[in-house]
DNA sequence: ACCTGAACACCGTTCAAGT
DNA sequence: ACCTGAACACCGTTCAAGT
């Protein structure tokens, strides 16, 4: 296993994220970043293991950029202003997000992010054997919703509410028929953000000693 | 835009879960899928549009597996049943799974199952304005923590837990330091799931028109 | 109606060699 | 110490043709 170099790491990096910005996850490879960076494919070998390597790494620099909440906030405050960092990170790099949830988060990015949520759910209150497990319940909780919103599944996809209703009987689906006043509108995912961190509040509460 | 045929679409689905289960979602290629049923990958094209629409109808598939809850249960064994479906799902299909939190859920199969979780929200009483936003909410996170759970970001990865905390130094990670002794114990994930359950009913009842 | 064959423009990665 | 060149075993997809 020999020793990677690491001077220009982060140049490589980069390279990547300007990559995925203007053409997507898909048209990051080794040849395109490669390219960009005027070398050949097999000098990225030198600094990363493999394609998989690079992409973790590429994870890790996209956690540092979560701005951390300035210390000794209010518990509320502090997974507030993270959980809104996380999401305009998402939004400056929508494609790369499908790596948030399927990678472990061991990054020193990814400590530091979890540290202050250990903290936060800690001066709430919140018991330490729960502290942990409502820790990745949370982020679960507001990954998936930008990985969501960012990613489409919120969106409508080619087909509009009615005629996605259309494709089953009416017998079928009496939730959908009770709610066609309601289910038309368009999603304010702003609103929905908000809404959802009034859940998160609500699941925490729940947890605190009394 | 030619029209797609369709007697053998069943028997190509099943074919590329066959693969998935082998070999992991990389292994699909409209090469292998061919292979595995004695045809030419351009023979695929005449069933599908390209690797994606594959995709989307594989994951179409899947959602069909979850069975249904009985008619006219309670809404908690209504969102318990399918959300413990969906788990027993996932874990059949781990490596297909990163796909039902990126494309919108628009098939047949999809929409029954929000068919349940909106008839369970609306007998528990959540007023109907709520119950959209509350669906995607909980399904975000039923569907984020299954994901997690199958594909490692629960898992420790290649450092344990104590390792992974020595990449900082202990003063940028008071949080970590106060949970020392909570932290090395291994995650019982199926208690995990029922705690995360609970919540999500407290989440629902925050809701409920009092 | 359903499928094949050949071709095009790509991949990640290994190995041995160059400066 | 850092990088290149050539090669290997793959991709998705287009187009024209075969039965």
């Amino acid at each position: 296993m020999r020793k990677l170099k690491d001077a220009r790491r982060p140049e490589i990096l980069d390279a990547t994220l300007e990559i995925v910005a203007e053409r997507g996850l898909d048209a990051i490879s080794m040849r395109s970043v490669a390219q960009r960076l005027g070398l050949t494919p097999m000098a990225l070998y030198g600094y990363f293991r493999s394609k998989e390597e690079l992409l973790d790494a590429v994870l890790g620099r996209l956690l540092t950029e979560v701005p951390l909440p300035p210390e000794g906030a209010p518990w509320r405050e502090v997974l507030t202003h993270l959980a809104y960092g996380m999401r305009a990170v998402a939004q400056r790099h929508p494609t790369v997000l499908p790596l948030v949830l399927t990678r472990p988060g061991i990054s020193p990015g990814a400590l530091r992010l979890i540290d202050r949520i250990y903290q936060a759910l800690l001066t709430a209150g919140v018991p330490p054997g729960e502290v942990p497990r409502l820790e990745r319940s949370l982020s679960t909780f507001v990954i998936g919703h930008v990985l969501s919103e960012v990613s489409g599944r919120f969106s409508l996809g080619t087909l509009d509410p009615s005629a996605r209703r259309a494709q089953l009987p009416p017998e079928e689906l009496p939730g959908h028929d009770a709610l066609a006043a309601v289910l038309d509108g368009p999603v304010d995912s702003e609103a929905e953000f908000r809404a959802n961190l009034d859940d998160v509040f609500v699941m925490v509460e729940s947890r605190v000693a009394r």
